[in-house]
Parts: C-alpha cells; structure tokens; sequence
DNA sequence: GTCTATACGGTGATAGAC
DNA sequence: GTCTATCACCGTATAGAC
C-alpha cells in the first residue's frame, strides 16, 4: 500500500505523480530534509523536470503543504452544526474524521507541526491563505455548555483536547511502539478500537451522559 | 531569558556553553535545519572549535538528543509509586511535572518527535540506552483500576493520553495562537490554569470521584 | 586550545540538445 | 516535454599555524 501519504488519486498526469512524490519526501523528510534528487526518484523523473513544473523546491514545497495543512483541521458536515445538533454526533464526527485521516496519512500531523516550528512566520500566512474557521466548532461547543449538555469550560480548550487525543497516539506512534507496545499486536488493536475508546474517555471528561 | 531550551547551569566550561548553543539550534531547526556555524555563533566561537570538542554534528546531536529525550519521559519520585499510592497524588505529579518541564523547555516536544520521525531506527537505540521504564508507572495504574478507583482500560492507553493532554497544547501552540487564540492574553491564561482544569478534565474521564 | 584557510562532497538550479 | 551536463554555492570537516 503506497496511500500513506495521501496520493492525489486523479489523473496520472505527470504534475501529480510529481507531487505524490513530493509528498510522500516532505512528509517523511521535512523540507531541510527532503533532496530533489529523492522527490526525482521517487517519480521516476529526473531533477530537471521537477524545476521545469515546479520553478523551485520553495514552490514544490508550498504545494504539498498549504494541501497538507487543510487536511488537519476537521471540516465538519454543515449539517452538523445547524441549530439542533446533537454535542455526541459532533464529537463522534471529530474523531471518526481525524482517526480516517490519520490511517491513511499518519506522517501528516509529523510534517505540519515540524514545519510549523520550524518556520513560523512563513506558515502563517499560509494559515491565513487556508481561510479555516474554527468559528461553527467553537460556537456549536459553547452552545451545548449552555444548554448544560456538557461541563462549562473554555470550548476552546475543549476542543484542542478533542484532536490532542486523536492525534497524540499517531504522532508518537514510533515510540510507543519502542516503550509500551513491544507487541505489536497490541498497538494495532488500539488504534482499530480507537473510535470507542476514545469516545468513552472524551465523553466521561466533558460529563455527556449517555 | 535564554532558559527556555534548558541550560545546562552547571560550570561555564567551554563545552558547556557549546551544548547549550547547540541545544538551542537543534531544538528550533531539528537536525537538518541546523548549522555548524549558527551553532558556533551562538556559543561565540568558530566552527572548528565545534569540531575540536565534538567530533562531528552528529555526535554533537547525539549528546543533545540523548538528554533531551529522557527529559520528555515522566520521571516519577519512587516514593509515589510504592504499596498504597494515592492515584490523584500520581496524576497530579505528572501533569505537574509536565507542566513545568514544557514551561522552561517549549521545543523540546517538536524536538523530539520530529528527529523520532525523521530516523526512527537511529532513535530506536538512543532510546534503549535511555533504559527507560514504563513499568513503575503502568502498573501503578493497573493497581488503581484493580482497587476500584478508576475506570477500566488499558493502562498504557490511559497513560498516552494523560501525557497527550499535557503535551499536545504546547507542541502546537504557534498553530493556536493563529488559529483560536487571536488575543494571546488568553492563551497564556490557559496555558497558567492548566494543571488544574487538565486535572479535573483527566479525573472525569478517568472517573475519579472528588 | 583557538584561530584561519582550505579541501571535498553534495545540492538546488539552469543551459541547451533532442 | 524530457533528458544530460554543468554551474555556483554552501556545509561539514580537516590541516596547520600560533
């Protein structure tokens, strides 16, 4: 399986094989890390041509990321977030979204928290660019604390909670691995279960009852 | 204040003052990223001094990564984890611990994951030297779902999630404060409350009773 | 121990033939 | 569009004077 990286999935057009390559070097490398040479490799090109799409390894770079970055936000179905939306469905709808995503392209949260430290500025602006709005969560999160579906405290807080706990256990995968799961095994059925539990766990800490 | 990627403290000897310098590099720019020669002009020396104490940039990071490692690690007073331990007493110290650590050294997450995921099979010795040992703390957790006192689950992955609760915030920090914290007053009030709202947060979801 | 000068390999990027 | 050859630069590491 070569999709853990997200591969574009459309056309075979060569910009894409391109930037599934690409991808695929950044995640794992980062930007200082990743060669030309490798993303040229990988695609089965050689380095000029990846200059003659892309202009430069800043520009091939950007692509991957602005992409990358987008898909680590949950975009929650509009439908969601209407006026009587039930908190549970919510929640389960965050976490079955990131758990899907992080299956398919765990080193993603790696490369976008990396490179957010390790250029902050220039990621900025490509956050501004993203135009993500944490607005309709946050909002939908304060409305079920009013309501007294949930305990009262910053959603905010709240809701960086919710995605460290789906998204802690895949960025440390590699030393949980080495520290606490030297079966395997069992790391796997922890992810494969990671739905429920993780629910559970959210929901006793916010008070849902059920 | 300089402290934030944790000074050595000690003697102002010559190689001390260049770990330090290092540390600080590497922590910001990973290993990629860095620079013999930003490393040198932090420590106020030339590059072939850096090569003189420290025989290459990899050996320089080894010293630095080694280090930094183990601080990442929850380090528990044996004294909280004999016979009859108190599994609030426990939750409080790691948080605690957490908590303070993360305030001197912000980096030193982003550090440690990026380089884990950057050569896993590198780290993977560095960490067996560490010898560190889950075990004190994992089986203290069993005791207290054995005893009644918290809900059941597997320990480890409870333990995950405490430590994801008191790192996530912090290794995405820059991302909140662009994303939800546009006001940064509040983020540094969150960031002041943690260890009590996080433990009354964790207490919940473990089911502890007050 | 500390410095300057330099060797040496690699990397992003381009020129130019086809 | 795709390739080979090459340039200009930078980064690690070392040699050698003091």
């Amino acid at each position: 399986m070569d999709k853990l990286y997200g591969a574009n999935n459309q056309d075979n057009t060569q910009e894409n094989i391109i930037l599934d390559a690409a991808r695929k070097v950044f995640m794992r490398k980062g930007f200082d890390g990743a060669r030309m040479q490798e993303i040229a490799n990988e695609a089965g090109i050689n380095k000029a041509l990846l200059h003659y799409y892309f202009r430069s390894k800043e520009q091939l770079f950007q692509n991957i990321f602005r992409q990358s970055f987008r898909n680590l936000w949950p975009t929650i179905e509009p439908e969601l977030v209407r006026e009587k939306i039930d908190v549970r469905l919510l929640i389960k709808a965050v976490i079955s979204g990131y758990v899907d995503i992080l299956e398919k392209m765990p080193y993603l949260p790696n490369f976008v928290i990396g490179e957010i430290n390790r250029d902050p500025e220039k990621v900025a602006g490509l956050i501004k660019e993203a135009a993500i709005k944490p607005d309709l969560l946050i909002t939908a999160i304060k409305k079920a604390m009013d309501d007294g579906l949930i305990i009262k405290m910053d959603p905010r807080e709240m809701l960086i909670y919710l995605i460290g706990l789906c998204v802690f256990p895949v960025v440390t995968r590699p030393l949980l691995g080495q520290l606490l799961y030297k079966n395997s095994d069992d790391y796997q059925k922890f992810i494969a279960n990671r739905k429920e539990t993780l629910y559970n766990f959210f929901s006793r800490a916010v008070g849902i009852k059920n």
